[in-house]
RNA sequence: GGCGAGUUGGUGAAGUGGCUUAACACACUGCCCUUUCACGGCAGCAUUCACGGAUUCGAAUUCCGUACUCGUCACCA
């Protein structure tokens, strides 16, 4: 085709499409930003509920761009309405907002370079599609769903490359004439690129991450525009992070693959390229085959992001986990600056994981376990409440009918600096301090304990009715060890170790005793304080709340 | 099958030619601390970096081959 003929034949192809490339070149102008600063973005489709993956990578963009004084911005890529999900553009802004991860500028937020819709950008697509036609980079094909799969079949017998490229690109070099027929018979059309590419020949690239890596070029006539108008999501990528002058490209590396097309697009179209860092994605290890694997969200509870909003996992922990999972050595700049927040910290490329960074629930715990035993009680108290009014009514009603006797309980041993790691979620703190709301305790009381040990309820009862709990810490458990000795316990598990055959026991059976009783568990924080929150009224009760429960 | 990448302990991993008799964390075990449960402290936990070969005075680190794992090969992103 001459370029005449490229001419009239863009015209007949996108006739209401009347800007030129230069009008949005123009709209879309140089970012005011200082040197250095990143522009990365996230780019979710709304095709299903958030995968921590996409927790993960978003987690970049933001930490990328806030410590380089950059731009990060949301872009909803909605380019795919077959899958898209009713409330799937709403669930992932207040996800985001959930978890606390902000972007600067985009959809739902604003800013000068949207729309940050992609379906909305369909004329911005075409204008640059119909140039690249004008230029000859780009032409219709009429190629059936069927024709295609059989060239596919063809190829797979052969042993030969699948893809629509070379002599299989059958309309690749249609005569205008022959275009102008099939339209007239209102046959289906897409746009494809004419790919001027050679695969003999390797392009390179340096990604941020996995470094140097080299391919073949594309000679893919891959799809530009679909049926209807809308591009894939290698167009919309090319145009949109070129316009929007997106500096740093960060994804999935399920990506890296289709870098050789990505680059002969920015080459095809004139743009320059941003940079590429292919994140790996989060795996696992099967508990049942062993194999290791992307985290799925039907098998791995943790693979969505709700499940760290149901179970009442902090957003501040899980960045905690993100920034180790982000950063190799984040974990340990965290633990030697643990006044310091993940702001603090710089983070890059080459300390990301090249191959696959595993889940790990464990680690996740302990994270989380960490960050509960540096809140107050009073801070506790109030994100658990925010938490129990979404996903336990129940229990938010009894916490704010308990307040400050919660809040004394959840301060116990907080202010050393060994506080405890009891809790890990919101949701542990029901069960951890079931003690600590009566109306609960009464309910609840013993069902949850484990061990069906046989403690002397008469040497507790004793102890109780003669314990003052207005002594101090000191002068109580030296009280509770005389009490111990006379009663035939040895007053230190020391004393005991030396001669068992002499003792009943040793001071802390009796304290487990009263444990037992007293909060319904074996583990606790400590026991003055719960029983001078308590009191001796309540503790009493408890005593016959025991009595009938070993009753039966 | 083609193309691209990965493979270090129970787990997550650090490590880019000599400082590695492989960091750190989690888990586990033991001891210590302690009035109990915890918390905390100390110690133990890969003589070895998938396997084979090559380069080198010297390799987990470079190169080649093999095996396995992962990603991708759509008018899905």
């Amino acid at each position: 085709m001459s370029e005449n003929e490229r001419i009239e034949l863009a015209e007949i192809l996108f006739p209401n499409i009347k800007n030129n490339c230069d009008y949005y070149e123009k709209m879309y102008p140089e970012r005011d930003l200082k040197e250095g600063a990143m522009v990365t973005r996230y780019g979710p489709s709304p095709t299903g509920s958030v995968h921590l993956g996409n927790l993960y990578s978003a987690f970049c963009d933001m930490v990328y761009a806030r410590q380089s004084k950059g731009i990060f911005f949301l872009r909803i890529e909605d380019t795919d309405q077959k899958r898209e999900v009713e409330g799937g553009i709403d669930n992932i802004v207040s996800v985001l907002k959930g978890f606390n991860i902000a972007p600067t500028e985009g959809y739902s937020i604003g800013g000068s370079y949207g729309t940050y819709r992609q379906s909305e950008r369909a004329e911005i697509y075409q204008t640059y599609v119909k140039e690249l036609i004008r230029k000859g980079y780009a032409y219709p094909c009429f190629m059936k769903e069927e024709e295609i799969a059989s060239i596919r079949e063809e190829q797979e017998i052969n042993k030969v490359r699948t893809g629509i490229y070379g002599i299989y690109a059958a309309d690749r070099d249609l005569s205008l004439d022959e275009v102008k027929d099939k339209l007239s018979k209102g046959e289906e059309y897409v746009i494809r690129l004419k790919s001027p590419g050679d695969y003999n020949k390797s392009v390179e690239i340096i990604d941020l991450i996995k470094g140097k890596i080299k391919f073949p070029e594309n000679d893919e006539d891959f799809v530009l525009l679909k049926k209807n108008g809308i591009p894939t999501y290698h167009f919309a990528h090319a145009i949109d992070d070129h316009l929007m002058h997106t500096t740093h490209v960060i994804r999935g590396d399920e990506w890296v693959s289709s870098v050789p097309k990505h680059v002969q697009l920015f080459e095809v179209l004139g743009f320059e390229r941003p940079e590429y860092a292919h994140i790996a994605p989060i795996t696992i290890k099967d508990s049942e085959t062993g194999a290791i694997r992307k985290l799925s969200k039907r098998k791995d509870p943790w693979a969505g992001a709700k499940y760290y909003e149901e179970s009442g996992i902090p957003f501040d922990a899980l960045h905690l986990y993100l920034a180790t999972i982000t950063n190799t050595n984040f974990e340990e700049w965290y633990l030697n600056n643990s006044d310091k927040s993940i702001e603090d910290f710089t983070f890059s490329f080459d300390k990301m994981a090249v191959g696959g960074t595993s889940f790990d629930e464990a680690k996740l715990n302990n994270i989380c376990k960490t960050y509960f035993s540096r809140k107050s009680g009073e801070e506790v108290y109030n994100e658990t409440l925010d938490y129990a009014k979404k996903f336990d009514e129940e229990y938010a009603l009894l916490l704010s009918n308990n307040k400050e006797d919660m809040i004394r309980f959840l301060n116990i041993e907080k202010d050393g600096d060994r506080p405890r790691k009891d809790i890990a979620k919101y949701s542990d703190v029901r069960e951890e301090f079931s003690y600590a709301i009566d109306e609960l305790f009464v309910k609840e009381n013993y069902s949850k304990l484990e061990s069906d040990k046989k403690y002397d309820l008469d040497l507790v009862k004793e102890y109780i009715n003669e314990l003052d709990l207005s002594l101090n810490n000191e002068d109580w458990f030296n009280g509770i060890k005389e009490f111990a000795s006379l009663h035939g316990y040895a007053a230190s598990p020391k004393d005991y170790k030396k001669n068992p055959e002499q003792y009943k026991g040793h001071v802390g059976d009796i304290c487990e005793a009263l444990r037992v009783v007293i909060t319904g568990r074996c583990k606790s924080p400590d026991l003055l304080s719960i029983m001078k929150i308590l009191g001796k009224d309540k503790i009493n009760e408890r005593i016959k709340l025991y009595e009938g429960y070993i009753g039966k």
